[in-house]
DNA sequence: AAAGTTTTTGGAAACGTTTCCATTAATTTA
DNA sequence: TAAATTAATGGAAACGTTTCCAAAAACTTT
């Protein structure tokens, strides 16, 4: 040892992992990490693991479902020894079918899990159904989804279906809709054609921050005053959504902390040793107030739009005190 | 070949590592990826690396020095065939020191480059100038600079440095340093005793996008009006910093761009491929206006504050319109 | 001092590849 | 058909560790 030292020797860990069949390295498989979200959630994954001894080799799958395969066959060639992966779609993934079907050690991270697998996860369906619930507190009865990369993220589905199931169970009409490709450059246009095609909506649930900012300045272009013409409510809570005016009422989300409990679960796993407890699903969010909410313009002005289409049971009443607060 | 798919037979490349003593690996030290900047770097070098075959060896240090050694000792005993790498300290890193005595491939990220040095790094330097500049364009005179992690981030220090030389370049007063910890909690604390202390500052050059951002929060509390009271300026270019209110005048860089770049030079050292040009220092950043930095308040009202504290001329005057807005 | 015990030392085997060489089989040419 | 060429096959060695076992050396005990 004294001698490895003097000459700077380094035990090459590959010929390591070869004989022990161990290499100490983590997959770690998400969308991208322009999204916050997984940034932060790598980078409390990767401090767990790194405080274990334990490094990360991370793959990045633009949430193309067929890179994923490629980048799960590739981490199981190189031997990691477990997995932390966010697939676009858990119940049908090539990818995590092949891990399961290996038996390797793993731990999904903001999907669902499916039958008896471990998943630290955000109750994404719980959580949508709690922003119905929100929208519904102000008045509104006629609200839409908006959502990126729809097809290739069971997340923003699971926050459709939960959202649809709460705007039903609150009697409000079925949320219209509007799913956009990446490049959001032409937003507003969408966004004009989407209010055109529902006039009577008085707010938009937007299937993360980045979008839900990027709606209220859509809505500002085409001359919509949020809250007052159009309310909003984004889903993550990254925190400049509180930094902005007004500021976003959204979703709560603690991805560090979703990262780093996946990665002792993944390490629970492989040392034969008790999981953490996975988390409550009413823990993994909260819904935090925002002047991007507010009483519906509807509702505020005599529910003058919405009752046309709908509901005529009160449609006289007002809300001073909503209405003092919006002019704040 | 065809029976190794029937089996699902996957070549072990830790075996393939040992005998052809490559290992597709590549070793990508960062500060944290809690840090948009880092995390987008990191993404554009994954990318890169990905598109030539290459995977991502991931190591955060937390902006330990300490850490980052460890970190690079790690790396080169997994046999990584190559470096990119954001120290703290680019001239006195012991990490990089044994990188440069192993002559292993690498390239620096956001580091500007020792010696002979290959690297990919915005002129922090520079763009603080420019930062001095638009301030004294707007009228400016008496500027204050603000940093978190100063010690461990030679960024921060060469930004620093470069604003000190554009202040004095342009007849300034030099910049008082507020520099800060970890948790920003009680930064509105330290921003008054700073303002107490510096009465005459009519502006703050943020380190970053995140802090410029704090920073005008902690304005607010405080009662002064960005950018009426107090011009900020920041450094990134976060994308959210046009989405506030007022806009962030910032210095804008392309992380992502940076990262890939990295990745693409040290690819090259690795093939002997010729390198891809570094960047050109002056396109790595541009200044973008924005509502947080206006004319000087000690300017538009006759120099009020800066006048009421340090020269007796004219100490009852009043600004109703700042007053008013202070207000809300 | 001889027998016993413990410690040290040295060498072989194995982990799963690839490269290299020799051998054998298959093909082509005369 | 025999010789010459080409292709296929098989086996050894090496990459750098660790584990295991045997042999040798060093100590203890009687």
């Amino acid at each position: 040892m004294a001698a490895t030292d003097a000459l700077g020797f380094e035990f090459s860990e590959v010929a390591r992992s070869l004989q022990s069949s161990t290499t100490r390295t983590i997959g770690c498989v998400v969308p991208s990490l322009a999204n916050p979200v997984f940034a932060d959630a790598v980078q409390g994954a990767q401090e767990a693991f790194q405080l274990a001894g334990y490094q990360t080799l991370l793959l990045c799958t633009n949430y193309d479902p067929e890179f994923e395969v490629r980048a799960i066959r590739t981490l199981t060639a190189k031997k990691v020894d477990g997995f932390v992966l966010t697939v676009s779609d858990a119940l049908n993934s090539e990818g995590l079918k092949a891990i399961q079907a290996r038996g390797l050690p793993h731990c999904l991270l903001f999907n669902m899990a499916p039958a008896d697998d471990l998943s630290w996860s955000v109750d994404d369906h719980s959580a949508a159904i709690k922003v119905a619930d929100a929208f519904v507190e102000k008045g509104h009865t006629h609200v839409g989804f908006l959502a990126l990369k729809f097809k290739s993220s069971d997340r923003a589905r699971q926050r459709y279906k939960g959202f649809v199931e709460g705007c039903s169970r609150n009697g409000m009409i079925p949320p219209p809709l509007l799913e956009i490709d990446e490049d959001s450059q032409d937003l507003t246009a969408l966004m004009k054609a989407f209010i055109a095609e529902n006039p009577s909506i008085t707010g938009i649930f937007a299937s993360n921050d980045f979008l839900a900012l990027a709606t209220i300045r859509s809505a500002r272009v085409l001359g919509l005053t949020v809250p007052n013409d159009l309310s909003i409510v984004g889903f993550d809570g990254i925190e400049v959504g509180m930094m902005v005016e007004p500021s976003l009422a959204t979703i709560v989300t603690d991805p560090k902390l979703m990262g780093a409990g996946a990665a002792r679960t993944v390490l629970s796993v492989i040392n034969g040793t008790p999981a953490p407890d996975l988390p409550d699903p009413n823990l993994t969010f909260s819904f935090r107030a925002g002047g991007s909410l507010a009483t519906s313009a509807a509702e505020r002005v005599d529910d003058k739009r919405s009752v046309a289409l709908s509901s005529p049971y009160n449609p006289t009443q007002k809300n001073d005190k909503n209405q003092q607060e919006r002019s704040t």
